[in-house]
DNA sequence: TTTACTATACTGGTCTGACCATATGTCCTA
DNA sequence: TAGGACATATGGTCAGACCAGTATAGTAAA
């Protein structure tokens, strides 16, 4: 006897799939325009509601974009975003977070080499300046964070990897929501934020001389030295 | 004057802010059951709709899950395809496809350092049969692509980090889709072929003997090799 | 008292039909 | 021809209904 597998899956989920095989096959391209909701329903032979729910699923994900009067379009450029939604899944996750910080220094140890070999003036320009915002805001919380996070952010954008940077930056950010602690314990001691800007220093100047060896290094040891003062917290 | 910013965000778009606050905050830990949604409706005084239009997003993305009968609950663990939807965003994104490779290398690279030195030795079996998979399957591009994603299912396996295999694996899931015919083009020939078996031995046997640089540069000249068979194509 | 069953309430899944605000296209007028 | 008024189409939201399951409390049987 042969049974065929029961479709228990949702129906919205059953209309991703479909959506899903049309982006495959070709028949939906970037920017373009998808059926009314209302053609759709019939088409598919749905009601507007489940083919609502996976048009908000798509468009959480950054899929797709619905605007209001006009209709449905599959996303023109993927926007910066796109991993925002996994740093939910990291917040509720908490085994994860070594696992999270292991994940970001590869990634961003294997960044800095790029970044070190495709650096724009612009790239460098940004990076220093986000120093020297460290080094203004010696003390400042809040504003230590954002400068770490710029150098970071501009780092990852000089890889010239647009899906690196975006990866990096996600789980960058996710990292600093759940530690964001760990800045307060740099900033209260004196001689650890002079360390801790030290250590930015040495990356942006072997990055300046295109010195990706050195790149490496210099950012290797300074998120071993980030993740120790994070784990021990 | 002072205006206040005007919301205008989707009803579903702030249902998901609240949730995510609420995680954020602790109130809603892993496994917790959320209220019914007919209560929801009321506390957050919203439509049912609205209300799992949310519901869909999220259950998308992989963080809660909706039995029928029984409830709506924070996921207990994350699925291991967490990060499929993401295959969706490369499938339409056209100029991705170098930035994807090379995101691929970054973290196979730097993970096969990590299962040098943690793989246990059922790892180490798993992907000792994938390459016999790949010998005894010459020829047959089907068998072959299954053998070779699982010589890298395996190695990302031996990472002992399984936020990195998730990674890992959805962005090779991402590349197969993509580059389907580069396998053709593997075992289409024969001396190709061979090397691309070599090229796995050279790996597992470097992995056997834990040693880290070795796994590190068998597995950058693979996909390096492979990249070149991709892009040339 | 314990077990087994049943009725009931409750849950998510789905559908229908309605109304709104906005965007677009049309046609008529000045 | 330019401008304005109207009709139409779109996504956003809501209310209410029904279904098929699950959970639970209450009852009957052991």
């Amino acid at each position: 006897m042969k049974f065929n597998p029961v479709n228990d899956k949702k129906i919205y989920q059953q209309i991703i799939e479909q959506i899903k095989k049309m982006i495959y096959n070709g028949d939906l391209k970037k920017g373009a325009k998808l059926p009314s909701e209302r053609k759709l329903t019939k088409e598919l032979n749905v009601s507007r509601s489940s083919l609502r729910e996976a048009f908000s699923a798509l468009e959480m994900i950054g899929l797709i974009e619905c605007r209001p009067g006009e209709g449905t379009f599959i996303k023109e450029k993927v926007s910066d975003n796109f991993l925002e939604p996994l740093s939910l899944l990291f917040m509720v996750e908490e085994d994860v977070n070594e696992d999270l910080i292991e994940l970001r220094k590869m990634l961003e140890v294997s960044g800095v080499k790029l970044a070190a070999s495709r650096a724009t003036e612009e790239d460098l320009q940004r990076i220093k300046n986000s120093i020297r915002q460290m080094e203004v805001n010696k003390g400042d919380v809040q504003k230590s964070g954002i400068a770490d996070r710029d150098f970071h952010y501009a780092v990852a954008m000089a890889t010239q990897n647009t899906l690196v940077s975006k990866f990096l930056n996600s789980i960058s950010e996710a990292i600093d929501i759940y530690f964001a602690n760990a800045m307060q314990r740099i900033v209260n001691n004196e001689s650890r934020n002079e360390e801790f800007i030290a250590q930015h220093r040495h990356i942006y100047k072997a990055l300046v001389n295109r010195d990706q060896e050195l790149a490496e290094t210099t950012m290797l040891e300074h998120l071993t030295w980030s993740k120790n003062l994070i784990i021990n917290s």
